[in-house]
DNA sequence: CGGAACTTTGAGTCACTTCAATCGGTGTGG
DNA sequence: CCACACCGATTGAAGTGACTCAAAGTTCCG
């Protein structure tokens, strides 16, 4: 199904957060073409074939990146929330090198390079992009920092803030219940740890009254400790709205096309 | 010193690696502003105050990007070596969530953000830096896979990997003998383990004979036995030259501009 | 009701840490 | 030119966080 963007734009807008949009702005985004495209749960996202052609957007569900070693232990770098684009990166450099896989259900709007090209030309949707891919970089920094530094009751609750600070930030969060779809062992992959040790460590985070998570549904009983517990700060996810993350000088000028 | 780039635009152009330039893009890069500034090691690169307004390329010498934990355990999260730019990010996002800090005495050309501006005006320019940007993201992403879920033997292996790797891409190694001036704390820092672990393991890569580290230099005996020792596969460097990597459709295309 | 997938628990083991001391090189002041 | 101090590398030994193995308990779903 071949599509103009209808509800992608409204993602893509968060992405952008903060910007008022100029008519051909404007028009650039919603009259860029995308394929809509709904996956079931643990599908690959990439097909080998067009790699270097097409990138895509997340428009509903969870995704994450992987990378395997030569043992064969999987590692998560990094989960995709609606709004990101994940394999953006093929558009640079005709590569992937991360399994990009689907965690639930999901809809994925698919756009061609030469389309995507378009975009680009527009400075200040350019920057936009930019700024999503940089903020991707600092997230895989701080998860350098959590994998390598913290232990797993603290890392495991970094994960977790990680989570519902993203998940806030694109309206996905209802009060302090969320759905995190997730299971032990997909936590313990992202985190570096066992399967036996994350339940270890959420036990801990339950019995210390922090979170909730049953089925779904992650609550956080009381965030501040949370953060605490986790070791958090969410000034490196560079959220939209915060004083010094004006973005780009191309940003603060007026608009442009 | 105000200058223009002498040295820097072979630097720079490293970065750009087989692209030939336009004379007008040739020319951007030659006129553009830059104040050279000699630094000695374990020195703090970023300034406070111009945070926002400057962003530097690493002419010479060594530095790396490291976060602190609430419990004051430090992680470097990567490595710079001439001709990166540690703190482009800056331009885009306002702030930087990491410290930047020389391991060597290091000269650094600064460049303002408001000449860095020029650079974006030509597509392909840009495009290059979006590929420089990009391929530090990869080399975080590996990282996480490193410290997340290879033991201290071989993730010490796959570092010294890297390093070689990167080294030779800048022409900065000879024969098999490169200058690592680390100490082993920094390299601690840097895979997430303690400093006598990785004492112990570098005893180890030199018992089986894959290297020397005696002073500042380190030689590589068996380069491909250390690879081995390191699942190492340099794929994620996304070096030039590599089938996959034509780079983004904007290169792809007859010069611009 | 049965089975698959996920969670939870227990117990033993190991990789890695921490603590603490020694060794070796290098620079400096006397 | 030597004594001392400092920094980094190395070694030993004890402790522990996290892993592995293995089994049992749950939940979900057809």
């Amino acid at each position: 199904m071949l599509t103009r963007l209808h509800e992608p734009v409204t993602l893509l807008r968060l992405r952008l957060a903060g910007l008022d949009l100029s008519p051909g702005e404007e028009k650039a985004i919603t009259s860029l073409p995308v394929r809509a495209v709904s996956l079931a749960a643990d599908q690959s996202i990439i097909r080998e074939a067009d790699r270097s052609q097409q990138s895509c957007i997340l428009l509903q569900g969870l995704a994450c990146s992987s990378k395997v070693t030569g043992e064969g232990k999987r590692q998560i770098v990094g989960f995709h929330l609606p709004g990101d684009m994940p394999d953006l990166l093929s558009f640079h450099l005709g590569t992937i090198d991360t399994a990009i896989t689907t965690m639930t259900p999901a809809r994925i709007g698919i756009i061609l390079h030469e389309h995507l090209e378009e975009l680009f030309t527009h400075r200040r949707l350019a920057a936009a992009l930019w700024r999503a891919m940089v903020s991707e970089a600092a997230i895989h920094r701080e998860w350098v920092v959590n994998v390598g530094r913290r232990r797993g009751i603290a890392r495991t609750a970094h994960l977790l803030c990680e989570l519902v600070c993203r998940m806030e930030a694109i309206g996905a969060i209802d009060g302090d219940n969320f759905e995190l779809p997730l299971t032990q062992e997909e936590m313990a992959d992202a985190l570096g740890l066992s399967i036996v040790h994350v339940n270890r460590s959420l036990q801990v985070l339950r019995q210390q009254g922090l979170i909730t998570w049953r089925g779904p549904v992650l609550r956080v009983l009381d965030r501040p400790a949370l953060m605490e517990m986790g070791d958090f700060n969410d000034d490196y996810l560079h959220l939209a709205g915060r004083p010094g993350d004006e973005g780009c000088p191309v940003d603060r000028r007026s608009r442009s096309s």
